[in-house]
RNA sequence: GCCGGGAUGGCGGAAUCGGUAGACGCAGCGGACUCAAAAUCCGCCGGUAGUAAUACUGUGGGGGUUCGAGUCCCCCUCCCGGCACCA
């Protein structure tokens, strides 16, 4: 074994070793427990991330930990292929979407491989390719049958200058990102996937995840938005018909308060209303604008318009104007919402603005009409009671909702009811890199499935991109066909799925990706996934939408259980310092970390870069997320490249918990690689043993110190075992660099002292013992050099099936303790006593320590305080 | 705006059930080795005062509960993620 660490020599060896032996292939059979270990397949943007490293480290950390401890572990990997990106880079470069994707994916596949990551890659599979996605169209057709999937008008981004359905991502500020045109709304027809029947379940369905943070699964329910509440009419006249205008409110106590009511622009009654009023029909052109994201309509200006038109309130008969409000949604709820301006903040804002009336029926502790007078109490429904409310005076919110959903049903205008702030997921998209949604319009029979054997619908992949619709829109060898049904001439859909939708079941293809049929045995064998791990910005959507499917699936007998995964591990972002110079045209050139020199004060803080190229100053722009916008991306192949696999993963393990932020930091790697360089010159150094090691039978009879540092490192493995256990991977580092450090101090191996070995067997049985214990902790971390090392030391062949060490609970024995002191509650002092003394005994040595008198000072303690192994708390 | 998180030395972070704040690493400083540098090794390292022992102070800010709070409760500030067509 060389004295210097080579880890790309190592590396390349080992990574051999394991593909010869196709170590990873993951096979049914067998007796040991199955663990399905999934990370979110990536998106093949062009190169690895850091974002990809940490997430595929993580993963497969676990899955290399939980086959020591003796599991049948399966670890897939493939690529989200289908997607917007593809068609912008086919934009900007002129390549088609199909060969940009499969380059893509040809080069980050490379790197992937360079990790040494434990994946079983006889079970790659890409989503743009059509032995994937044809079952998602057949999956379609059997829900489009059951009425799971239908078709209707949803409200879209059009750019008017390109003619084309925006994402939300391309509209920038209202406008078109490469038009710049301003961006309106449009209705269009689409299908859309009835999640919302499975809405109670996916509800419910959270309690039965405890492997999910709780912040997850909070995100979700708020999400899913189970609400009790009241939907009642206001019943009105136009053009001499009896006509009634509906809503649905949570605050039903507060309908007495009701000052007008506000619909959306689209609503029926505003557009009737426009129609003899120019000002108003101008108003409902003006709300059409911008883009339909919530986050832009929930900040924008509210904004009112009457439509003239008044309605009856369904329980005091007073006549209660209409109002367009361009906060109100047609496509959410009825499209229509009562408004209370004394109980509502945003209500309380538009009355206040078009001086509408306002009417306190919820007593407050002070008058309304300042706006933090009801802030203190709207938000808990239990404070108040009805004033101003008539026969509901003196009723508190339950009583209230009851009395007045009885009146209302007794009319004939409302009654409870449940709601969902969830909404169907409309899953058409106006683009071409997608799979084909299998539908044929027929003039007379209607929108026709495509028929099982006539799937796949394959998307072409030689076409060109303009940016203006759809390709598919423009190709008559694609979209003309002849109906299934009546084989009359016929128009084949253009639009196809939401990339969300093939992201939504790939976790069960893994299992059998080569199956005749949807999903087969396999399926039911591996699944549910054991654990999950991605990014926290897939919380709700796509976690949401794969439960979801997986229902779907379970309800198609395709796959067993409700749930797809039973872990889930959401990573943290990666982050790293921007520096940047004002451009001539007023926007940031963002200068790459690498390019850049920082200096730092005396105390290291940073206080200003240069440019390296000409040492010129740079500003400093802060921590952010690395991304290609901000320039501040770390190439994962210079430093793998650079320092190797195992310091990169090293790395990306100690630096943060795996959900926390990671800062990145060139430092850092530095340090990661030093310990290996440490690790490895340290086992090098090792004499060969000719006569072979005798080894200590009876630790309690070795010398003190070596008896101490044994306690150190099973203390160690200890605690190492624990957050392995709760995936708090940088102190399992910590661990491991103590117990090198302790293995450092009692047996300390130089190039110049080799051979020089005190206290022979003793330091040897130890130093046999600590490295196998540090080389199985490290081996899921940095598995190259831990592989190497435990077969040059002759451990065995193969780490991976050397089982996983547990602390000797014999090394962490002591018969005295130490016992911190404190004197009202500030520590004063410490104590050593017997393991086994009692409280009596340990009041007294406490009160008796030197340090500890001086601040009693003759005083007598007024209660003593006594935590058994831990501190003495001595009350005066 | 709404929902969910976060904030601890110069930096990343540790502190498992309310019980010694700062493990482990980075940076910095001092020293050894070297002709020299790199690498490596040893020591110091929250702040203030002090030669020191030690004292006071300290976990984003303000209040509270408790013998005892980084940890629990209330209020506030700032930062981050998501908001249904980025993935």
């Amino acid at each position: 074994m060389q004295e210097k660490y080579h880890p790309s020599e190592i590396e390349r060896a080992v990574q051999a070793e394991w593909a010869d032996t196709r170590a990873f292939r993951a096979l049914e059979s067998g007796d040991r427990p199955k663990y399905y270990c999934l990370s979110m397949f990536p998106y093949p943007s062009g190169k690895l991330h850091m974002g990809h490293v940490r997430n595929y480290t993580i993963g497969d950390v676990l899955s290399r930990y939980h086959r020591m401890q003796g599991c049948n572990v399966m670890q897939p990997m493939g690529w989200d292929a289908f997607g917007l990106p593809a068609e912008n880079a086919a934009l900007a470069n002129r390549v088609p979407p199909a060969k940009w994707t499969y380059q893509n994916i040809d080069h980050m596949r490379v790197q992937l491989k360079a990790l040494g990551l434990a994946i079983d890659w006889e079970r790659e599979i890409a989503t743009c390719k059509p032995e994937y996605y044809r079952w998602e169209q057949w999956l379609f057709t059997r829900l489009f049958e059951q009425e799971l999937i239908y078709r209707r008008n949803a409200t879209v981004n059009w750019d008017p200058v390109d003619e084309t359905v925006l994402a939300n991502e391309q509209v920038i500020d209202g406008r078109g990102w490469r038009s710049g045109a301003l961006v309106e709304k449009r209705e269009i027809p689409m299908y859309f996937m009835r999640i919302t029947s499975y809405a109670e379940e996916l509800l419910t369905g959270l309690d039965q995840l405890p492997g999910w943070p709780e912040q997850v699964k909070t995100m979700q329910r708020n999400w899913i938005g189970k609400s009790f509440g009241v939907r009642f009419a206001f019943p009105y006249e136009l053009d001499g018909q009896a006509e009634k205008l509906w809503v649905y409110t949570t605050r039903a106590d507060t309908i007495m308060g009701v000052t007008f009511v506000a619909v959306a622009a689209e609503h029926p009654l505003a557009t009737r209303a426009a129609q003899n009023n120019p000002p108003l029909a101008a108003f409902v052109e003006e709300c059409k604008q911008g883009g339909v994201a919530e986050a832009d309509l929930a900040t924008m200006e509210k904004k009112g318009m009457p439509t003239g038109i008044s309605v009856i309130h369904p329980l005091t008969g007073e006549s209660i104007p209409v109002w367009v409000g361009n906060y109100v949604l047609m496509g959410y709820g009825e499209g229509a919402v009562m408004a209370v301006p004394a109980h509502d903040e945003r209500d309380f804002g538009f009355a206040k603005k078009y001086g509408l009336p306002i009417k306190q029926v919820i007593a407050a502790e002070r008058e309304i009409f300042s706006l933090d007078a009801w802030q203190e109490w709207y938000a808990d429904k239990t404070r108040g009671v009805c004033v101003n409310s008539g026969k509901y005076d003196g009723l508190g919110y339950d009583a209230a909702v009851d009395a007045i959903a009885v009146d209302l049903k007794s009319k004939g205008l409302g009654d409870k009811q449940v709601q969902y702030r969830l909404r169907d997921w409309g899953i058409s998209r106006q683009r071409y890199w997608g799979c084909p949604i299998p539908i044929i319009h027929c003039p007379s029979c209607g929108d026709v499935p495509v028929p099982e054997d006539q799937l796949p619908v394959i998307l072409p992949e030689d076409i060109t991109i303009t940016g203006r619709g759809s390709p598919l829109a423009k190709m008559p060898e694609f979209y003309q066909c002849t109906c299934p049904r009546c084989g009359g001439e016929a128009k084949r859909e253009t639009d196809t799925m939401d990339t969300f939708v093939e992201s939504s079941w790939y976790y069960a293809r893994y299992a059998c990706p080569d199956a005749s049929s949807m999903l087969d045995e396999r399926a039911r064998h591996w699944l549910p996934v054991d654990q999950y791990i991605g990014g926290i910005e897939h919380a709700i959507l796509h976690l949401l939408y794969a439960r979801f499917f997986h229902k779907l699936m379970r309800d198609e007998g395709l796959v067993h259980g409700d749930e797809p995964f039973t872990n889930l591990l959401t990573q943290g972002m990666v982050v790293a310092p921007t520096f940047y110079r004002d451009g001539a045209d007023g926007k940031k050139d963002w200068i790459n970390p690498a390019d850049v020199d920082v200096a730092t004060d005396g105390k290291g803080r940073p206080i200003g870069a240069t440019l390296k190229a000409d040492g010129q100053p740079v500003t400093l722009g802060g921590t952010e997320k690395m991304s290609k916008s901000k320039n501040n991306g770390v190439d994962p192949q210079t430093l793998i490249d650079t320092y190797g696999a195992d310091t990169a993963r090293l790395f990306m393990m100690f630096a943060a918990p795996p959900d926390q932020q990671l800062e990145w930091s060139d430092a850092g790697v530095e340090g990661a690689y030093r310990f290996l360089k440490r690790l490895w010159t340290f086992v090098s150094l090792i004499p060969p043993q000719v006569n072979g090691i005798e080894r200590v039978s009876d630790w309690s009879k070795v010398a003190v110190d070596i008896r101490d540092s044994r306690k150190t490192v099973h203390a160690s493995l200890k605690q190492a075992n624990f957050d392995y256990e709760r995936k708090q991977f940088n102190t399992v580092v910590s661990a491991c660099m103590k117990i090198l450090n302790t293995l450092e101090k009692v047996s300390p191996l130089t190039s110049k002292g080799v051979g020089a070995l005190p206290r022979g067997n003793e330091v040897r049985s130890f130093r046999l013992e600590t490295l196998s214990i540090l080389l199985r902790l490290l081996a899921p971390i940095t598995p190259h050099i831990a592989h190497a090392i435990w077969c040059d030391l002759g451990y065995g062949k193969d780490i991976l099936a050397a089982g996983w060490p547990t602390p000797d609970e014999t090394a962490l024995e002591q018969n005295e303790i130490e016992l911190v002191v404190q004197v009202n509650g500030k520590l004063r002092g410490s104590i050593r006593i017997a393991k086994e003394a009692d409280k009596a005994a340990i009041e007294a040595a406490a009160l008796a320590n030197a340090d500890v008198q001086k601040h009693v000072a003759g005083q007598t303690p007024k209660k003593v305080v006594v935590v058994p192994g831990r501190l003495v708390n001595i009350v005066l």
